[in-house]
DNA sequence: ACAAAAGTGTTCGATATACACCCATGT
DNA sequence: ACATGGGTGTATATCGAACACTTTTGT
């Protein structure tokens, strides 16, 4: 099929921004460039979007292959297509943003591109204009933390109080009042106490809570 | 530049969802197709991206072309990429969604595509996959409306109390309690009484307001 | 005078915020 | 016994929802 002819041409690439929490911390899942342009330099995980494959297909491919993880949330960011993005020529981005707990995530020890979890605050240049799209990405986490449920994402199946307010806290950046957060939180009607405690501390176990479903919800209207 | 050596080969088409309110109707901008596939149907005003203009430019110069509006509420609502959307191969659109009133569209007599307005209910069937996207783009009103203060980009400069409130009625298809509505609005400030009323109509004259400024602002906050 | 839409307040219930102490466990 | 985080309630202010009549104009 003579494509050239039809169609403008143009790369399509597709960057996807795996935030997790570990360790109190917002992370983000880097690689490092192992081809030019950008040889070395830290960079979102991408890659080129195959001609048998949506983008959102792509985009669960590359966590996958970079990751480990599979069946998390994940949902469209944004399409970048500055035109001076990529130098190499025309690239337009799909990028992706996607949330999951630490403890599903798992590296394949023979990845070139040694991807990793960086914490926010130390990650420095990107190559492309991956630090745009990445705070792009951080403003949707923020925004989307306070009108929807997609907390349960960032957490494992069952979890304490504490850490479902601590979340919160992380992301938005400010302390959250403990019984007004527990009050509010429990009369969404979104979570259910387990039987289980929490086990291993040196304290009070916490009662673990889990969701009753995850899937997205609006959580307020303002009409 | 061997480009197709370099990148995955794909069109990258651009379509726009332009709403308007006319006569108390939320109304869609239709073109209807001159070429094939889908001759003779209508579908939103689009195109293939050009090599030197970003998407942004792209949909700007549509919007511009086939309603003669220009430096109008845009933003992109989402990048489509099922991989039959388009019967001539692979091509992925990066939609649109544009905000206007009535009174700045300007159609040119000349144009081959005939677009027009269309009121939401008469839409029929669309090409490609435009009746998803009309749809996406139409939820997307919703929620922006309850969120923000949009409504300012589909009302001229000065506009009544009423106006406004049969903006929000007409979108979110309900009605909406006229004093609560006045009182709710004018608390957050972001408009303001001019000391002109409107004219003409045989009952009395009612005062114009504007906005403070014209920027999407956020009217509400979850935690 | 009549028709048509403009404009205006109060009450009540629900929700948001501020705030401090006792409890259960491991060491 | 002590250290650590777990768990709980009340009072006040703010916000949302329901609700009806008078005013101003053109005809």
């Amino acid at each position: 099929m003579p494509q050239d002819r039809i169609f403008k041409l143009a790369g399509i690439a597709i960057d996807a921004v795996l935030f997790t929490i570990k360790e109190g911390v917002l992370n983000v899942l880097l690689i490092k460039r192992d081809n030019e342009p950008y040889r070395g330099s830290r960079a979102l995980p991408g890659g080129f979007m195959q001609g048998e494959e949506t983008a959102e297909k792509a985009a669960a491919r590359i966590l996958r292959e970079k990751a480990g993880v599979r069946g998390i949330y994940t949902e469209q960011l944004y399409t970048f297509s500055d035109l001076h993005r990529d130098p190499r020529g025309r690239v337009v981005s799909v990028a992706y943003f996607a949330l999951v707990s630490q403890d599903q995530i798992n590296f394949k020890g023979s990845d070139l591109q040694a991807p990793a979890l960086f914490q926010l605050g130390e990650v420095g240049k990107l190559a492309f204009d991956h630090r745009a799209i990445l705070d792009y990405a951080l403003g949707r986490l923020r925004a989307k933390l306070e009108y929807t449920n997609v907390a349960y994402s960032l957490l494992g199946p069952k979890f304490t109080l504490t850490q479902l307010q601590q979340t919160y806290e992380i992301i938005l950046g400010r302390k959250l009042d403990k019984r007004n957060f527990r009050k509010k939180y429990l009369s969404l009607g979104l979570i259910e106490a387990t039987k289980e405690h929490e086990r291993g501390g040196r304290r009070r176990p916490a009662l673990l809570y889990r969701f009753k479903a995850h899937e997205l919800a609006q959580l307020k209207k303002f009409f």
